[in-house]
DNA sequence: GGATAAAGTTTACAATGTAAACATTGTTCG
DNA sequence: CGAACAATGTTTACATTGTAAACTTTATCC
């Protein structure tokens, strides 16, 4: 059985978990770039090469950590839905929680959406990706069911809607666009002013 | 006068283009990760130090680089504008522009939005920025003056347009939308059907 | 025509990802 | 119980990278 004693010996009875543990709180600090195997190795006090022993390589790691990211993204936004009365203020509540998610942690964002990893074949990522894909789905076919939305395919009025939430929240995180991170008053009212003209646009007329 | 002679002596005479164009090459091939400033000075056959006449790092090579993208998706974008009849026109050709360019080229679009260079503070590159925006911003006020939209501040409308274009691009471009790059009818298909809605979001119902 | 600046080169170094060989511990089966 | 064996760490080694420093060659200017 595994010892929860962590004594510094030479086993250490979790390295794995400690590892993305580390990794993740070193992706915040110093974005995707400057984030080196070796510094996770460092933080968790182990040899440079024992990762190895549990990742096969650096994307290997990366990858597991994308997971863990689309996965809290996933449950934000399942979260924020949840609360709501009607599609209208589901899809607004999923804007705010979206951008509020993916600009609170720059490092993760980008290593989720900057391509920096080949997710394609990933059968975790693509799956856990799908999860998003369905909440945004499900609230558009939520609003399709009270005969809200005009008559499309959930599928597409549902990519409209991601499409906008997710260049939004990209154009901030790239800082292409002026904004406080922290700011999150103008973040919400970002969020509802796209949420907003999205909602007349999917809306019958 | 400098020569054009290109005569492989000790001077290039053109280094610093010459880099950039390699560079912009080498991005294209092997993406922004994979991307050496060893490479570049090899493939125009100089010392791995010469690059370092011409740039103070790798990082401000990668501005520059940045620059030329920001040119190239404004001058795409006002082609593109300039040879449609109405707003309504002009949007749907500028979302379908504003995808092609940006999905031909994921090295450079990376580059760009990527957040791997740290653009705020780079004037040239804000400026250029700006410019792209105020292709997207003509467009609405060119609506509005019709009276074609709801009543709003043109930068906010733009902003809607603009992070629906983007979120779109950036989705299909980090592989998370399963789409083939080179099939152009489906990334006109797309683009059509995100610019009609944000189209119908924008208009006085 | 010689001083000086500009543009290249060579050499050097530290950091990184990763492979290979080795060491230690936990587990399993006679 | 103890010996084989697998799992998990460590050390050593190496090629690649970004970048600094010192040196060399060419162009330019009085």
């Amino acid at each position: 059985m595994a010892g929860l004693k962590t004594t510094d010996h030479y086993h250490h009875g979790d390295l794995r978990n400690a590892l993305l543990q580390a990794a993740e709180r070193l992706l915040q600090e110093r974005g995707v770039g400057g984030f080196s195997l070796r510094d996770v190795a460092r933080a968790v006090g182990v040899s440079h090469a024992a990762p190895y022993r549990h990742f096969r390589d650096k994307g290997t790691l990366l990858r597991a950590l994308t997971g863990r990211g689309f996965e809290r993204l996933r449950a934000a936004l399942a979260d924020a839905v949840a609360g709501q009365r009607g599609p209208e203020q589901s899809l607004i509540a999923a804007t705010r929680v979206y951008l509020q998610t993916t600009v609170q942690d720059p490092g993760m964002t980008r290593l989720m959406f900057g391509g920096v990893i080949p997710a394609q074949g990933d059968d975790d990522i693509t799956l856990r990706l799908s999860s998003v894909r369905e909440v945004l789905v499900g609230i558009i076919k939520a609003g399709l069911a009270v005969g809200a939305y005009r008559d499309r395919e959930p599928r597409e009025l549902a990519l409209v809607a991601w499409s906008s939430m997710h260049g939004l929240a990209m154009l901030i995180d790239s800082a292409t666009l002026d904004v406080e991170p922290d700011d999150t008053e103008q973040l919400d009212a970002l969020a509802r002013s796209v949420a907003q003209i999205v909602l007349y646009g999917i809306s019958r007329s």
